[in-house]
DNA sequence: GCGACAG
DNA sequence: ATCTTGTCGC
């Protein structure tokens, strides 16, 4: 496909040329499947996981696993360029194809405003935002205790993503905008995604699915 | 120089 | 991310 950098240097240049390519849309509003990626580590060895969910009734309509290797060491700010390559990898061995990517770290609500999410946005030119469970850059206000309450994460000054609370007296998730979605979509579509637990369905599922993969690794 | 720092 | 016991609660 093409070269991927080496050094944290040509990682900066890359994530400078490609953000340009970054498109703020509105919707999709009613998305009929919704995909959940992550990847679990075991030493030098990964596995990257796609899980397709209906999003009428969260279930799994399909699974995609890859093992690997990370492609760049892990430096804040510039993680995408360690599990980009399995991911994409994953995406392509996909039967269903999903209308929107639920990304395991930040979008815009990143240093250079190029996060895992935008990055595999505009990779694959479909709609992408990210939940992470922690915070990456941006100030915030106390978010309210009750689930759907939440906070403007707000980095130099220009509101980034949100901090949203998918469980009453549970901490809170990060939400930022990737590609081709906005913060109000993301934010409801993620609430959608929590009926019962802090993270979102599609995240658990490729959780899941990475960690039985990277098990099976070892033996 | 001293922290902060997605996963 | 991963290393890790017990413990509180539905």
């Amino acid at each position: 496909m093409q070269s991927w950098p080496r050094t944290e240097e040509e990682a900066l240049a890359v994530q400078d040329t490609l953000r340009s390519r970054v498109v703020l849309t509105p919707g999709p509003m009613s998305p009929a499947t919704v995909a959940g990626l992550d990847v679990a580590y075991d030493g030098d060895r990964l596995a990257a996981a796609v899980v397709v969910l209906d999003a009428a009734d969260l279930s799994v309509r399909d699974t995609a696993v890859v093992r690997g290797r990370p492609a760049f060491p892990y430096v804040p700010g510039l993680f995408a360029f360690r599990e980009v390559p399995a991911l994409l990898e994953a995406l392509d061995r996909l039967t269903v194809r999903p209308d929107v990517l639920v990304c395991d770290g930040q979008g815009l609500a990143h240093p250079r405003r190029f996060g895992l999410a935008a990055h595999l946005g505009v990779l694959t030119d479909m709609p992408s935002y990210g939940v992470g469970k922690t915070r990456l850059v941006g100030e915030y206000e106390p978010v309210g205790e009750e689930r759907g309450a939440r906070s403007p994460l707000i980095d130099s000054g220009e509101t980034v993503g949100a901090v949203l609370r998918t469980r009453a007296g549970v901490k809170p998730v990060f939400v930022s905008v990737g590609h081709r979605i906005d913060l109000d979509t993301a934010c409801a579509l993620t609430l959608r995604l929590t009926p019962r637990y802090r993270l979102p369905e599609t995240t658990r599922a490729a959780d899941h699915a990475c960690r039985l993969a990277v098990a099976t690794i070892r033996m």
